[in-house]
DNA sequence: CTAGACCACTTGTCTGACAAGCGGTCAAGG
DNA sequence: CCTTGACCGCTTGTCAGACAAGTGGTCTAG
């Protein structure tokens, strides 16, 4: 194949090997990661960065659908002449949990697993944030207040869990946490489809919701980890529960 | 643009509006997610692709590079005639881990926090593994013994140890541990670069290893859970810290 | 000063072309 | 009979050129 024009003739670096269109998208992506080009920042158009690199439109085009593929730029999903801007780290965040439940689908993960992983990884979580207790917190409170008030309706109340569960992932103070926390919320998500709207008596599961999210907090602003630990696995376990039957 | 030739000029859905070439590639990744064709499977040519879907060449080598840079096509990242394979599941793995990472740097999330990932992930690995003692253990014994081989060279130890770490994710009995575990670990060999290689003195270095790994094991094996637990606990974080300086 | 026509540029797609490699066929030679 | 080598078709990777359609800015007429 006219991959590689000027390749010596006993080059055998397996990388000299891959497709030219994989290797601008790796070189894309190292200035991307690399925080040459900020988040947010438009791409050069084709033409530019076919001009740029010395190849041809179709291979920059093939390139670029790898890096939208993989979450690094955002933006193609829309017929228009908006160019692709660099990703978002929201972007690549969803991208991950893509990446996570197509895995997950693939191996046959049940859903009870992925259920008992976020247990784990929520209830270190909120142990790690009643030993530290820090400002962040403050937020979890204002979740739970929105989530207690007598007139919300589901898709507030939903968006108030969110904001709850991430803010005590947040208060676990380590970076990786939230990210993988969220990661995963999504793919179970995405495994329930959204079998969570069904909900027979609506407010009354919520109320009750609220008071669980109410004790969880209470336990980890009293620096009690190990409650902490305990109330959210039983949370999270019935949430499931009631979701997926 | 000629996304839609046949478009009704009242067609507002979303999806109507999406690029060709994405909805292709949505096509595909239901075929393959859903089972339709099995892992393993050659993909028919992109010809075929092309008179089989009424799409150019171009849309569907598009739609394939998308698939493969979600890792749910794999083997298009060497120059030949090959056709590309529907993934095998380690493939999708490395595509998650490959998300996660790409996640992972954007948010700036340092070393540190993707180790204390780890821990807690083992340590709860370990713990359910000694609450169950399964036979897969037989693996983890025999990796331990690999590794105590006086003979053994960097690569092979490198080799058991990952097979000893993924028996244990094995015995948990939760299909996501090894998965998310593997995509974890490799997430954090990609930030570390390969600096464990420059080890002062890798015979002793590698004796300590092997016996912090046989500890673990016995631990588990007697049902010891936080005993295991907290052996793991300081088995990951030396190693790192080890490696990371 | 504003509204509408107009134009340059962009992306999405298709088509046709060519180089290079892989696999099977098929005949010549041992 | 089996091996070996040339050969041909099919496939992928890449390029170039073409066109449709949408976006945004400019420029003129009112």
């Amino acid at each position: 194949m006219a991959a590689r024009k000027n390749a010596s003739k006993f080059d055998l670096r397996p990388e000299a090997r891959a497709p030219l269109s994989l290797l601008v998208s790796r070189q894309l992506r190292q200035a991307i990661v690399s925080g040459k080009v900020g988040t947010g920042t438009e791409l050069p158009s084709e033409k530019e960065l076919t001009q740029e690199l010395g190849v041809g439109r179709s291979t920059v085009r093939e390139a670029v659908r790898i890096l939208q593929a993989q979450g690094l730029v955002s933006g193609g999903d829309t017929v228009s002449t908006k160019r692709p801007r660099v990703a978002t780290e929201a972007a690549l965040r969803s991208a991950a949990a893509v990446a996570i439940d197509n895995a997950m689908r693939l191996a046959q993960v049940p859903l009870d697993d992925l259920v008992e992983l976020r247990v784990v990884l929520e209830g270190a979580a909120v142990e790690m944030a009643a030993s530290r207790r820090d400002g962040l917190l403050s937020e979890a409170r204002a979740a739970v207040d929105a989530m207690s008030e007598s007139g919300i309706d589901i898709e507030q109340f939903r968006a108030a869990d969110l904001r709850f569960h991430e803010a005590l992932a947040n208060s676990a103070g380590n970076a990786a946490f939230p990210l993988v926390m969220g990661v995963l919320r999504s793919a179970i998500g995405s495994h329930l489809g959204e079998a969570l709207d069904r909900e027979p008596d609506a407010p009354k599961a919520m109320a009750k919701l609220a008071r669980e999210h109410g004790a969880i907090l209470k336990a980890v602003l009293e620096g009690k980890g190990k409650r902490a630990r305990e109330l959210v696995t039983a949370h999270v376990r019935a949430f499931y529960r009631r979701g997926a039957q």
